[in-house]
DNA sequence: ATACAGGTTTTGGTATGCAACATGGCGTGA
DNA sequence: TCACGCCATGTTGCATACCAAAACCTGTAT
C-alpha cells in the first residue's frame, strides 16, 4: 500500500496555481507575440488593472521577469520590455549551443530504445508540419523535440537553463522557422540516428553543427533585414 | 567636452540599493555561512522582524533566492532552504565545466597582453593564498581568476550563467579547496599559458581537465565523508 | 494506536498610504 | 533664443493592515 500511495503521489495533487505565476506567464506571452514592444514602459498599477489584479503579483513576476531577461528593471523608474540586440542574440546562440550539445552527448549516453521511438514520432510530426507549412506546429514540434533530448540527457540543472535559453530562442527564431526548416529537419534525423547508435561524441558533433548553422542562418537573415531596411 | 562627459558617466551614478537586494544578500550569507540550515523552513514574517523590514522585500528577495535556487518555493507552504543533493551537485558540476570550457575558449580568442598580465597578477595572488593556507583567501581568488576569464570571453549570457553556477559550485567547494589547491593553480597556470598563445582549443581542453578533476575530488571527498559517517 | 474535529499558523493576495525619485513643462532671466 | 531653476505629476519602493484559504498541530474520542 506504501508503494501504491507513492507511485500515485509521483504526480502531486494539483496545487492551485499561485497568481503570479499566471501573471508572469501572461507577461511573456504579450513580450513573445509582440504586444508589448521592446523599450515600452510597464507601469505595475496599468498592468495590475489590466490583468485583474493588485499590484503585488505583478511585482513578483516582473522580478522573475528580469532575471529571465525579458525585461529590464531600472531602479525608481520600473520596468521595460527588454530591447534584445545583434550581439546578445548572437550570445545567446552560442552558449545555447554548448548546452545542447552537452545535451545531446548525454541523452546519446542514457537513451533506451523507448525513447528513440519516441524521439521518431516527434522527428515525424515535424516533418509533417514542415509539409504542411503551419509556422506555429513547426515550431512546437522543433521545440518538443529538442526538449525531449534533453529530458533523456537526465540533468535537471542543464534542463533548467536550457528551458530559460529555449525560450529566448523561440522569440528570436520563430520567423526563420520555415526557411531553416528543410535542413534543421534533416539535421534533427541525423542527431536521432546518432542518439540511437548510443555514440554520444557523433551527437554532439552533429548537434553542434546543428545549433551553429542555426544562428548563422539567423545572422544572414538579420544582414537581409539590415539591408531592407537601409533600402 | 562631450567625450570627456561620456568618459566621466562610464561608472554611473550610485543609485540607492534597493532592500530586496539587501535581503537577498543577507540571505544568501546566511545560507552559504550555515546559519540557515539545508530543509529549514523560512517563515516571512519571522525573516522580516529579524532583519527589520516589512515582509514585501523578504518575499521579493525569496522569490529570486528560488530562482536561483536557493530556497524551494512550496505553493502555499512557503520557503525552505534547499538541500543539496549529491545527484545535483554533479549535475551543477557537469554544466559548469561545459560554461567554463566555452569560456576559456572564448577568452583565448579575445585576449590582449595587459590582459595576460592581470591574469597572472590573479594567479600569483592564488598562489601566495595557497601557501599561506588561507582557504578564504584561496575561494576569492580563485573566483576572481575564473570570472576574469569569463570577462574575457565578452559573452554577457554566458558572464551571467556562470556567476550564478559560480555561486553554487563555490557553495559545495568551499570545504575542499585547500586539499585541491596546489593541482589546481598549476593547471591555471597551464591555461593562462594557452589563453596567452590564442590557443582556443587548447585551452578549452585545460579548462575541461580542470573542471572534470574538481569534479572528480568533489565526489571522492563525498565519498570519504559518508565512509566517515557510516563510521 | 487511529481517526477525526477544531484551533493555530502561514501563505497569497488585496487595499491603501506615503516618501523618494524621475520626468516634463513652465516661466524667468540672460 | 537658450539655459537654468522651480514645481506639478507620475511611478516606484516599501510599510501597514487585513483577509480567505490552505496547511499544520493538537487534543480527544474511539
Amino acid at each position: 500500500m506504501r508503494e501504491a500511495l507513492t507511485a500515485a503521489a509521483s504526480r502531486r495533487v494539483t496545487r492551485p496555481a499561485p497568481l503570479r505565476q499566471a501573471v508572469y506567464d501572461a507577461l511573456t506571452e504579450l513580450i513573445v507575440n509582440g504586444s508589448l514592444k521592446p523599450g515600452q514602459h510597464l507601469v505595475e498599477a496599468e498592468l495590475a488593472e489590466h490583468l485583474g489584479v493588485s499590484r503585488q503579483p505583478v511585482r513578483e513576476a516582473l522580478q522573475r521577469l528580469q532575471t529571465a531577461g525579458w525585461v529590464d528593471l531600472r531602479p525608481a523608474q520600473g520596468a521595460f520590455v527588454h530591447s534584445p540586440t545583434e550581439e546578445e542574440a548572437a550570445q545567446l546562440l552560442g552558449v545555447r549551443s554548448v548546452l545542447e550539445v552537452y545535451s545531446a552527448q548525454l541523452a546519446a549516453a542514457n537513451a533506451k530504445s523507448e525513447d528513440i521511438e519516441h524521439l521518431c514520432e516527434l522527428q515525424s510530426r515535424g516533418v509533417d508540419a514542415l509539409a504542411a507549412g503551419d509556422v506555429e506546429r513547426l515550431v512546437a514540434a522543433n521545440t518538443a523535440l529538442h526538449a525531449y533530448v534533453t529530458t533523456l540527457a537526465a540533468n535537471d540543472v542543464l534542463a533548467e537553463m536550457l528551458s530559460q535559453v529555449g525560450q529566448k530562442v523561440r522569440w528570436y527564431y520563430t520567423p526563420i522557422a520555415k526557411p531553416r526548416g528543410k535542413e534543421a529537419w534533416n539535421e534533427h534525423a541525423q542527431l536521432i540516428k546518432a542518439i540511437a547508435k548510443g555514440d554520444a561524441v557523433r551527437a554532439g558533433e552533429v548537434m553542434r553543427k546543428h545549433t551553429e548553422r542555426t544562428a548563422e542562418f539567423y545572422r544572414k537573415q538579420l544582414a537581409v533585414a539590415a539591408g531592407a531596411n537601409r533600402g
